[in-house]
DNA sequence: TTGTATGCGTTATCAG
DNA sequence: CTGATAACGCATACAA
């Protein structure tokens, strides 16, 4: 392998020059550099980030700690954006990243959590799908050890960010466009996770729009789950005007159960995913930028990494419909 | 960060000592090992993976190399699971794993490839869904600098072993059941990329099973596209007993056609994706557990890593029928 | 069986 | 502006 040393040996200068050139340090004359950089390239050097990593104090390593759903896969397709959108921006801002997905780390205690982290060299985290229930998580994010964005969760500090679309916002427009659409008097609102911080949020945007429009709002708790869904929307749907439901997949589910009883109500859905385009039937939904998410995560971390302080980052959300037509290829 | 030199100190031994009885090394006193192992408790000690890997010659970064087709997400599924299954096996193994997509590596020359590998102290790749095409890293795999796992390619040296199921009598099963089901006289077989090693071995199990039945087997290439399967079948379906396809979204592309012909004929998919029980029919595919697909590639790469030569990994396949009710939760 | 010393490829701190 | 040199945390050949 092609080291430091032999680019310095071959420029004639010190190691420490070299390395001074290569992460731009201000006080070195023209001249070395295009002396370096030319011999950098001759050789094919590229610098070997492991090593840099573990002489260097200042921050790096990222870990995307990804709660991975295994009973829902559909839902991987979100994950897997979370991670491209992540990886490629992290590799923009030469970033090493590590993928740990939430089994990993569960059970553990805070004290063996943070060793985990350092002994692999990791100074910032990006947290995808937090919920209230993780508590060592939560004592995590206030040790202030490591640099930490959380998607979706509200949490803010000195080195802790948010990033998330206004999903109040996103969940009153898209329930609104459909009781509009259709002139419901009513809605089953069929929520998320109790300990969702996400929904919480829509939950209150479903709220603001019922007391805005002066509609009926039956609130029930689909967990996220296809099945829960299908069956509160057997159970309560009839004598609704619509089903907003606070997840796609959801979504899916009081549709094929509205399709099952022979009646028509509109549905919504929340995020957009692909699966959408392939149940036959059209609906309204929010659509998130996954990867972008991801990737202004990545981006408010290394901001973090120059010495940033934490805040809030809102995103943009578009309202769409999902057809077949539109997906496939 | 609490450093193997603080386990030393408190367990009153040397750095190497301990470093000896982490790494299991024979000749350590039981005595000492137990001492080492409850101060390494109680200081709840984690080895620094990047400095262990800086030091150590031997092998331990993996590197997953991904296609990530960025225009059908529905595959998404399937490296997710790829990725997951891998990265379990991994920290089982005490590997440690970087997810490298092959946008990132694309374009480069081979020495410029091995140096970004050679640069993150990658000593071990899996390669996930090579095509011919792939030069490059065909270039990679015999240059023999790195210990290389190919899925889905038979690529085997003494550095490079191949993990697949048996892609050629999976198609032929799958497609005798659908058409033994049916009694069809001929097929539509719709393949999937011209540079792929599946279709290639699939496409060959076709031809067997043609030969075996006396069927009359007309093929085409759909890409493993959607949409061109769904064209293709519109085109070539109406004279022929049943459509069977290289994987899973061209079986739906087709199935979706059909229904739109008005026409009934038995199809078939491959690959098992969560997918096909949300489209309403149920159909024939092959189950491929990529998650265990991928494990197996990553034990198979510790082997290398351990001295081992490379070989070929066959593993079992299933036959199933998806259907909403089984993957509903 | 245990300890000492050196090196892995960088970065960072000081002298010069 | 440049160059020695000491870390970074661990592994390992070698000495004791």
């Amino acid at each position: 392998m092609v080291s430091i040393k032999d680019v310095a040996k071959e420029a004639g200068v010190a190691i420490s020059t070299v390395s001074k050139v290569l992460n731009n340090y201000p006080n070195v004359s023209a001249d070395t550099k295009k002396k370096v950089y030319e011999v950098v390239d001759r050789l094919g050097f590229v610098p070997n980030a492991v090593a840099a990593t573990l002489s260097s104090k200042k921050a790096g390593r990222v870990a995307l700690l990804v709660k991975l759903n295994i009973k829902t896969q559909a839902i991987d397709e979100i994950d897997m954006q979370y991670i491209s959108g992540a990886i490629r921006k992290a590799q923009e801002l030469q970033l090493d990243v590590v993928t740990i997905f939430e089994s990993m780390v569960d059970g553990m205690s805070l004290e063996e959590m943070t060793n985990y982290f350092a002994s692999q060299s990791i100074s910032g985290i990006i947290i995808y799908g937090l919920t209230k229930g993780d508590k060592v998580i939560h004592k995590l994010i206030d040790s202030g050890r490591f640099k930490i964005v959380v998607v979706d969760a509200p949490m803010v500090n000195e080195n802790t960010s948010s990033v998330s679309i206004d999903h109040e916002k996103a969940q009153y427009e898209v329930a609104n466009k459909t009781i509009t659409e259709n002139k419901c008097k009513s809605i089953l609102y069929i929520a998320g996770m109790n300990d969702g911080y996400v929904t919480e949020w829509r939950l209150k945007g479903m709220r603001r729009l019922a007391e805005d429009k002066g509609i009926k709002l039956l609130v029930k708790n689909g967990e996220f789950s296809e099945l829960k869904a299908r069956n509160l929307t057997m159970k309560y749907a009839k004598n609704k005007g619509a089903v907003v439901c606070a997840s796609d997949l959801m979504a899916i589910g009081a549709m094929k159960a509205l399709i099952e009883m022979d009646i028509f109500r509109p549905v919504c859905g929340f995020d957009g995913i692909i699966l959408m385009g392939y149940v036959g039937k059209q609906m309204n939904t929010v659509r998130q930028d996954f990867a972008n998410v991801s990737a202004s995560a990545m981006e408010e971390l290394n901001r973090l990494f120059n010495g940033g302080v934490g805040q809030q980052v809102v995103l943009p959300h578009t309202l769409v419909r999902m057809k077949y037509e539109d997906i496939i290829c």
